[in-house]
DNA sequence: GGTAGGATGGGCT
DNA sequence: GCCCATCCTACCC
């Protein structure tokens, strides 16, 4: 009988891996490690948001201040303000000049547990600390000043993960939006009980 | 277990 | 002036 693993931290994603379709790449970010500063956790729960043919997208109206990230080269962090109070971080996909970006709705704390527990004092039990876009961006400690930050070097990186068990991939319609509302473009980790609901 | 309503401010019509 | 890619609390089963 071979010892229980523990699964270990891979490299980080390079450019290429964003520079896809940004479906593929919401797809493909379940299981990698979202790591901010000493604190990070496994994506549960994606979002793909497309460019200009999407109504729910920040991009479906053109290029403008606050969405340019989207629009631009692939690997970076898109970073907005939403409802007075919260934050919501996305990884940018799509070649340059092609909007696309993948929202983070939740992730499984996996390393400075204690520091994101701290920063999330309401936080009942491990499972509330990340398990929604405006959570975990609180627990990771990430805000505005990261729009646009390069995601392939830096305090904010996605990386693999070595020796994680396989997983399923559920597919459904987006959480709060009222446009374009039917599209299966949210994605989870089937069973996973760090998704957002 | 569940849901209704309020907080709170930037972005765009 | 209205609309949010949200979260928490109070209250009700």
């Amino acid at each position: 009988m071979i010892a229980t693993r523990i699964a270990g931290l891979g490299p980080i994603l390079p450019r290429n891996f964003y520079h896809r379709p940004v479906v593929q790449v919401a797809r493909d970010l379940l299981g990698k490690v979202l790591i901010h500063g000493a604190t990070g956790g496994v994506i549960v729960e994606t979002e793909a948001y497309l460019g200009l043919d999407d109504a729910a997208s920040h991009a479906y109206r053109g290029l403008t201040k606050r969405n340019q990230v989207m629009f631009g080269p692939p690997g970076h962090a898109y970073v907005y303000f939403i409802y007075g109070m919260y934050e919501c971080v996305n990884m940018v996909a799509e070649p340059d000049g092609i909007a696309g970006a993948v929202l983070i709705r939740a992730i499984e704390p996996l390393v400075g547990i204690e520091l994101m527990q701290i920063r999330r004092p309401g936080a009942k039990r491990l499972r509330d600390v990340a398990s929604g876009p405006g959570k975990l961006t609180i627990a990771l400690g990430i805000t505005r000043a990261l729009n646009g930050a390069d995601v392939t070097k830096g305090a904010l990186v996605v990386r693999g993960r070595r020796g994680a068990e396989a997983f399923e991939i559920v597919a459904g319609p987006r959480i709060g939006i009222s446009q374009n509302a039917d599209l299966p473009l949210r994605f989870t980790i089937a069973g996973n009980q760090f998704v957002s609901r």
